[in-house]
DNA sequence: GTAAGTGTATTAAATCATCTGGTACAGTTT
DNA sequence: AAACTGTACCAGATGATTTAATACACTTAC
């Protein structure tokens, strides 16, 4: 489901979080999914459950999954199709100036406006 | 010219990377301006100049700036008006990944794609 | 030439986030 | 009853980060 990598100076909580969010927001897990338990994950990623429940514990605080004490825990309904209020404004201008920056970065590369839009996925998009 | 946030997670030293990559990808600093010396903007940030040296050292080597040894530290000259391949493929490949991880939540929180590519900018892109 | 300022380098110590290991409790499922 | 679940807590080890204190060679200004 995830892979970690120790050479990444990131923690590894964090690539747990980014990585489970990145399925979540991309649709690879769809809405009330069942994710795999706190000690399944941990023997799969071979390291201590601690590690997972603190992953699992923040992207609960942030919406993105929910648990439920005894069953299990589950990516979030919500999000998808019609607009509504973020649920974190700080995350959402959190979200504009990573996509600033990046699209600032790219251009001082020299790449046209066109060419970052077409970036935006493989497909290229608002076509 | 800069700001730290001791909240923040982020090291001190990334927070100042950043933040300079920042001003010179955007062109709020020209390309060969020269930059505060290491030693002044420790006393300005009131911290460690061993810090700052980190910060200047591995935006050398990234090549967003270079410093001359006795003279002081400048940005690059380079990037800007013409498409030429980035000095680090990695660096592209990330950018991109970035790129698409800010669009794939913004649109998970239900902003169209054409409000996305809105956000790009104040002023709007692509028109 | 002297002084001040510059980048660069090194070493030691302190601090803090991170990760692990172990244990425990209450709830759910079979 | 047994196995699984989320949750909570604590103690210890590890590593990144930051500070502190020097030191050297170079450039600029006086």
């Amino acid at each position: 489901m995830l892979t970690l990598n120790y050479r990444d100076s990131r923690p590894i909580y964090g690539q747990i979080k980014d990585g489970l969010r990145r399925m979540i927001v991309s649709g690879a897990l769809e809405p009330g999914e069942k994710l795999p338990s706190i000690r399944a994950m941990a023997v799969d990623l071979a390291i201590n459950p601690n590690t997972i429940q603190r992953a699992y514990a923040e992207l609960e605080a942030e919406g993105f999954i929910y648990s439920v004490p005894g069953k299990g825990s589950y990516t979030a309904h919500g999000g998808g199709a019609a607009r509504r209020p973020a649920p974190d404004p700080a995350r959402e201008r959190e979200l504009i100036r990573r996509l600033r920056d990046a699209v600032a970065e790219l251009r001082y590369l020299g790449l046209k406006d066109s060419e970052i839009i077409a970036l935006m996925d493989e497909s290229g998009v608002g076509q």
